[in-house]
Order: structure tokens, then sequence, then C-alpha cells
DNA sequence: ACCTGAACACCGTTCAAGT
DNA sequence: ACCTGAACACCGTTCAAGT
């Protein structure tokens, strides 16, 4: 039944899911459905909850960053498997119902092993979370259901447009731009893939982490002006 | 009219959000909404980058670092004063229409001058994007529209119950953990900000930033094993 | 235990008609 | 130009009734 969920929200995306839909695939009147399920939205949530089932957790040995830089590849992944659920999945992680604590254990414990400590920690956890699920959410966010395809070229002609003048770096830089960047593209994720900025993105994330360990600040007093300043 | 439709989205969410609901509000039948607007979509796109109208963009000189932290904060901000609008805004970041040109220009202007080129400067700006509305979404994402307070009891009870065996890590840091860390958290960010994580958040990505300047990679031919490593 | 069937209170959107 | 009014094809969800 949540299988069968999921198929649906692959095909109509989360918004175009229905209840009614369900039941005219599995052969069944619209109301049996909720003899199983609670609510519509308890449907989505077992159906999103479902893509992050399989995901192989991270192991406290080991080089931790190389831990995390294979979590947030598999993480996206197992997204673009179902890219319509990005945006719940994003917006709610295991959005109802038990949000697996092997998940969040894992990923406590190899941060300790990595020396995370006290509140330094908790940053840690977060901008593990936010850093797995913000590129990729963003990345396979799809254009308006209406009418992709006309907004899509519509968006593209408003773009090719900008005046030199007045934009002068987003007119030298929009031929690099027009399929590899956030808002200036006029596709999803799942057409054209990041690929290239995700790794970036993964390497800026787990670079930029060192400075939430303890050893950070002590090189630090060192007197290094750094981003810690203010 | 967009004003209109912004606080019935801040009341109701923009799943609750219904045109007949704003025709009502308007004192006018519902089908006259659609005499100056095409769909119920662009009404919500348009409502929604009213949000990001307001927030004045970084300047190309001065600290990179300093000015990139100040959009990251104003940004926040901005989301936190229509909290409901968050994950529209995050995955489809002005939506429909006219993604301000300004905008990207005013960030790539920025990574320029800080000396981001080429391939790394879309890199870098892809990431900072990504940075600015990652963590902020899921901070702003509001829990089950169903019966908050009854998932809220439900999953705070669910976390209370950990078993030390099974994930020690979790239980040892559970208290920490309980409003401050996502997925732990039964409340949502307008209840409980995470402020001193999205200040951290902000360090991690601007010191993570400086891996992908070319001056990096100069540093790490020297023999330096990093996080470009794969 | 599991499903049907009827019913309720909603939707977004169209289109012709009014002014 | 701007709004009404009727109508269409949908919704999620309830509750009693069937088996």
């Amino acid at each position: 039944m949540l299988v069968a969920a999921l198929e649906l929200i692959d095909q109509n995306g989360v918004e175009g899911f229905s209840v009614r839909d369900l039941a005219r695939k599995l052969g069944v009147f619209p109301t049996a459905v909720y003899w199983y399920v609670e609510s519509r939205n308890a449907l989505i949530s077992g159906a999103v909850s479902h893509v992050m089932k399989d995901i192989r957790l991270p192991k406290a040995d080991g080089n931790w960053q190389e831990e995390l830089r294979g979590l947030f590849r598999r993480y996206r992944l197992a997204v673009r498997r179902h890219p319509n659920v990005a945006v719940v999945l994003g917006a709610q992680l295991v959005s109802n119902e038990s949000p697996d604590p092997a998940f969040i254990d894992a990923i406590l414990a190899l941060l300790e092993a990595a020396g995370f400590k006290d509140g330094g920690l908790v940053h840690a956890y977060n901008v593990v979370i936010a850093a797995m699920v913000g590129f990729v959410t963003m990345e396979m966010a799809s254009r308006p259901a209406d009418d992709p395809q006309g907004w899509a070229d519509a968006h593209e002609s408003h773009m090719q447009s900008v005046s030199a003048a007045d934009h002068p770096a987003l007119a030298r830089h929009l031929p690099r731009l027009m399929k590899k960047a956030f808002i200036v593209r006029s596709s999803s994720g799942i057409e054209h893939p990041l690929d290239t900025s995700f790794e970036a993105w993964v390497r800026v994330c787990l670079h930029g982490l060192t400075v939430l360990l303890p050893a950070a600040d002590a090189a630090k007093s060192k007197g290094a002006v750094d981003a810690k300043s203010r």
C-alpha cells in the first residue's frame, strides 16, 4: 500500500497525489483506505519515509569525513530515485512517526569519534543534517506543475534577455550558468543533475566542519583572523 | 491581493490556503480572483516572492565573508516573519516569474571580487544559494498539520524512550538535543529558534567556501591531504 | 476484520452572462 | 474592464451498513 502510494507520488508528485487515485489503483473503494491509515498526510509520510529506509548508515570508525561524504552521496542517490519526494523529505525529514533512532545515533557516534564535544557536537549534528538535506532538496525541486514546458521557455528567454549594463556579472557568466546554477536554470536536477556542484558542496561542508572541532579554537587563538570573528 | 494571500498563508499554511478563502476575505466571488491571476499556484508564487523582495543585497566591496554572513542572516529574518512560506521558498526559490536578476548578479559580483573563478565561481554560487536556503528551510519546517500537539507529545515520549543499550550516543546526548536538534526536536524553528546552530552553520559554510578559491589548490599542492581528496 | 455505499463539506477552474 | 452565477469534475473524510 505504501509502495503503491510512492509509485503514485513518483508519477504525479506529492501535490497531485490523491487517496481516491490510490484506491482506484488498488481496485477498492476510496473509503477502504481509511481502515489502514489515518489520513492522506499519514499516507504521504509513510511513503516518504520508505525512501530513507535503505540508506546505509555511516560507521564511527574510519575517516569521519569520508564516512559523511559517503552518507551524503547515498542520501542523494536515494532521493534521485524518487525526486518528487525531495520537498517533503527535506522539509519534514521522516515527517511523521518514528524517525529512526539508529540514524541519529550513528551520526552522533561518528561525530563523537571525530572529536566533536558538548555544544559543538550538537551544532555539528545540525550542520550534518542540513548539509545532507539542503542541497539535494533544492537540486530536485521541480518547476511549477501548471505548465512546466511553458514556464521553462519563458524563464529561459527571460534569462537570455538580461541587460549587460544593469547586471554585468550575470550577463558575463550566463552561458556557464544556464543549466548548472540554482535560480538561473530552467530545468530540475532530475533532467540536469548538478553533480560537480554537489561534490563541491560536500567538500565545502566537510572542510568547514573542522571549524567546530575543539582543536580549531586552539589553532585560532594563535592570532589567525577567520570566519569565527564577529 | 498578494498581501491578503500572504496573510492567509501565514494563518493557514500553504497547504491550507484556498482561493475561496481569499475571495471571502476580499468580499468577492471566488471566480473573480481569476480575472487577476491565472491559478492558485501563481497566487502562491506571487505571495511567496513578496517575502524575498525587501532583502538587502550584499555589496561586492568589503569583506566577502561578512557580506555573505549578513545576507544569510537577513534571509533568515525575512523567512522568520512568514515561516509557513519557508518550504515553498526553499524548494522553488522565487518559484514562478522573474527571479530578480539583481539578486543573482549581486552574489556573482561578490564572489568574483572574492577571487572565485570559472567553474569554481559557479560552484561557489550554488553553495551560497544552498547554504542560504538549506538550513532555514529545515529550521522552519512545521510539524504535521493534522494534530500538531498530539504529534509533538507522541514524538517526545518516543524520543525519551530510546534504549541506551541500542543507541548509546543518542541516549547520552538526549537532554542536549531535545529542543535544539533536527529530527529529535518536536517543535519547529518558530517556537524554538536554532540561533546558535545557525551561526555555526554560517561559520562552517563560509570557512568551507575558501576551499573553492583558486588559492586553495596552490596551498594544497604542497602536499596537504584534505577534504579535496576522494 | 475488512470493505461498501451514501453522504457532507469542501475544492480549483470554465465559461457565459451581467454591468 | 471587472464581477456574478451556475456548473463541472474533482477532493478528504465520516459513519452506518454490509459480509
